[in-house]
DNA sequence: ATCCAGGATCTCC
DNA sequence: GGAGATCATGGA
């Protein structure tokens, strides 16, 4: 990895099994556009601008500390994915399909309470509806950034909200489960942060209290903002592309291939899921 | 119009 | 503990 400070963008070279299209738009996060060429992401209470060509990256006006301090970790870019794509595709010809399609995902390190509630909002939803959600929610109740760019508000800014004006921002149904979180937050029964220290399972089931979050959202919410890259989240789409590959068409639960998966891939599953959900959604593979 | 979406819950057995 | 209906909303 090589990064100079030209003009104020961060020019990124050399750096292997990194897009940011890929990054972005592999289902991971929702709070990002593309427009004229670069994608806008709106994160750690920035807006960010990137471009990617051939060989390089662009990060328009940023500087060297917010790149060192907080978005090589955000855009995980200390990590050698070679390793973990040579890993998951041992005798398995359909990850190395999946890994060939989406070479330059990286699993991002996202904000605990951003995401825990992306993920409650994003259940038997649409991928367009959710971004549209989180919008109408962050234009309302964060903080401006800059432009018609907010910040995604923190529990506190939520809590002062009522289950009929978050519904405004088209939530639905789920409203009373957003709301569960940030009271069993503001009651104390729930700390994002001092959670970070339990284990896996613990954590799961930890989240899964709160009423809208299940397995496979808890699945989501450890593994895109607690780093727990193990996890294996199953929804409609893993579902269809790995009933379709792995076994035979047939109808499987979900609590089978996700115990299958974290058998076979094991540290590294949320990687292989990452993989197969980008190619799977990208390609319509299985609808 | 009917079905479905990066599911979870509630009810009933 | 498993099957089935239900939950807002909007696009196909």
């Amino acid at each position: 990895m090589n990064y100079k400070l030209i003009d104020k963008n961060i020019v990124l070279t050399d750096i292997e099994n990194f897009s940011i299209k890929q990054t972005l738009e592999c289902g991971q996060i929702f709070r990002f556009k593309y427009e004229n060429g670069r994608y806008t992401l709106i994160a750690k209470n920035r807006v960010l601008h990137i471009e990617e060509k051939t060989d390089r990256h662009i990060f328009y006006n940023t500087d060297l500390d917010d790149f060192e301090n907080i978005w090589i970790d955000y855009f995980d870019l200390k990590r050698d994915y070679s390793i973990i794509q040579k890993e998951i595709c041992r005798d398995d010809n359909v990850m190395e399909e999946a890994v060939d399609y989406g070479r330059g995902i990286r699993i991002l390190n996202q904000d605990y309470f951003e995401t825990t509630i992306s993920f409650i909002i994003s259940q038997n939803n649409r991928i367009p509806m959710i971004k549209a959600v989180l919008e109408n929610i962050s234009s309302s109740y964060g903080e401006k950034i800059k432009d018609e760019y907010y910040s995604f508000p923190d529990w506190e800014a939520l809590s002062k909200v009522s289950d009929e004006d978050l519904r405004l921002c088209k939530t639905g149904f789920r409203s009373k489960y957003i709301l569960d979180c940030v009271n069993k937050i503001s009651d104390g029964k729930l700390n994002l942060k001092e959670m970070e220290d339990l284990p896996t399972d613990e954590l799961k089931k930890k989240l899964m209290e709160v009423k809208g979050i299940g397995e496979k959202v808890s699945d989501c919410i450890v593994l895109f903002a607690y780093g727990r890259r193990e996890a294996f989240p199953v929804d409609v789409w893993i579902k269809r592309v790995m009933e379709f590959y792995y076994y035979n068409n047939e109808k499987t639960d979900n609590s089978l291939i996700r115990d299958n998966a974290l058998k076979k891939y094991g540290q590294y599953g949320g990687y292989a899921q990452q993989y197969l959900f980008y190619m799977a959604r990208s390609e319509n593979i299985g609808k």
